[in-house]
RNA sequence: UGGGAUGUAGCCAAGGGGUAAGGCACCAGACUUUGACUCUGGCAUUCGUAGGUUCAAAUCCUGCCAUCCCAG
């Protein structure tokens, strides 16, 4: 008999042609826009245009019309001001850097939405990501793999995704180039055909994440030192929340070279600074793990480790460690490993598992 | 107050008669479904200041000012 899917429709390309592909396939469709959050909620003005704005619904909406099948909005404004902006604010805070868009899909948009369209009997939800989910027979687990357009592959921020979420799972896109994509859009005529990708932390309009602190805070970020490896203080930083490890711009300090965030320390609100040379760490520890084509890690395995969107694999082994944590050793040192951040291990196309960096370690190279 | 040294962009700095290198910082674009990194481009009509010499002065000369160092 027919299956159900419930299409997450953001008003953007991507999840409009996943919706009319699988249609395509002979699902019974229909769409849902998720409203996570109002502009009268981030600070700005209710005409501005955000991710969320009536504009990306009514677009949504009209691909939906003309494909034929429902459209719904549900506000999720409550687990998304609960679960990605204030979980962003508090990471920011305490001198991580957090990404909310992990957060979004791992606590609103897979498990909050996937309870919700179980509930209205739908078999599946689908969303516009570039990434492919498969079933292991020998394993009995389902596994999150690259997409075929390996330059939009999303499963970096798809780690999260438990058993149960991937089985009520489908990426229509997973197999497609992007270009196919704009192509198939404009060819069946949908209005969101030429939009741009979206890009920047969707609830921060300006690029301005740290005004966005400062006003859902209600408090001004508070000066602190510059130090160097050694503790010399170079200079004054306009709030710890700010900077990210690696970082360059924004140091304002000039020297006989570029220097970078190397480090940051909540408790004494001071930020490192160094060289490149000295942002190169050879492992770290993460925590908070959800392994995906393992059960789990019982002893160490080889893997290539991504700690950050868009950025080439590593090879490492990884460790179990103490009360859930992984440790990651890399082959070669890694530059600007980020407390907060994700760290994602693959095993060819096959997502291994994944975490939250909880610090970087220099192993003894001798071992 | 003597003696010495130095003043070039926000910072460091080249240039010592022929029309202002470079680095850092900063700004703008590109890239990017997080924060970043990276890339490309921009950034001194003017060299502490006032005169003088010269076809031509950041460069040579003189006065003044400022800063630093050493004496006392």
């Amino acid at each position: 008999m027919q299956k159900k899917v419930m299409v997450a429709m953001s008003g953007g390309v991507d999840s409009s042609v996943a919706a009319a592909l699988l249609l395509e396939q002979g699902y019974e469709v229909c769409g849902v826009t998720l409203k996570l959050f109002s502009n009268s909620d981030i600070g700005i003005e209710e005409r501005t245009r955000t991710c969320c704005s009536l504009e990306d619904v009514q677009d949504a909406r009209s691909v939906a019309y003309k494909l034929g099948f429902e459209h719904y909005v549900f506000n999720f404004g409550i687990h998304f001001q609960n679960s990605v902006m204030s979980r962003f604010v508090d990471e920011y805070l305490h001198g991580r850097t957090p990404n909310p868009c992990i957060d979004c899909n791992r606590y609103v948009k897979f498990s909050k939405l996937i309870d919700r369209a179980l509930l209205m009997e739908q078999d599946y939800i689908a969303t516009g990501h570039y990434a492919r989910i498969e079933f292991n027979g020998a394993t009995g687990r389902y596994e999150l793999k690259k997409a075929r357009d390996i330059t939009k592959d999303q499963t970096y921020v798809l780690y999260a995704l438990t058993q149960h979420e991937l089985a009520h799972t489908l990426f229509p896109l997973g197999d497609m180039l992007k270009k196919e994509v704009r192509e198939y859009a404009d060819e069946h005529g949908l209005v969101t055909a030429r939009k741009p990708d979206s890009q920047d932390i969707c609830f921060v309009v300006d690029g301005d994440y740290a005004g966005f602190i400062e006003k859902t805070t209600g408090q001004d970020s508070k000066p602190g030192n510059f130090v160097d490896a050694k503790g010399n203080i170079l200079g004054t930083h306009k709030g710890i929340i700010h900077y990210t490890i690696g970082q360059r711009r924004g140091i304002g300090l000039s020297f006989d070279g570029p220097r970078y965030v190397v480090d940051k320390d909540y408790e004494s609100n001071t930020v490192v600074i160094g060289t490149e040379e000295e942002l190169y760490k050879n492992g770290l520890v993460a925590a908070d793990i959800n392994w995906i084509s393992i059960p789990s890690l019982s002893e160490p395995m080889t893997v290539n480790v991504k700690t950050r969107y868009s950025q080439k694999e590593a090879p490492a082994t990884i460790f179990p460690g103490d009360s859930g944590t992984v440790s990651v050793r890399f082959d070669e040192p890694q530059r600007a490993i980020t407390p907060g951040q994700a760290v994602v291990f693959y095993d060819g196309e096959t997502v291994v598992g994944g975490g939250t960096i909880l610090k970087s370690v220099n192993f003894d190279p001798g071992l």
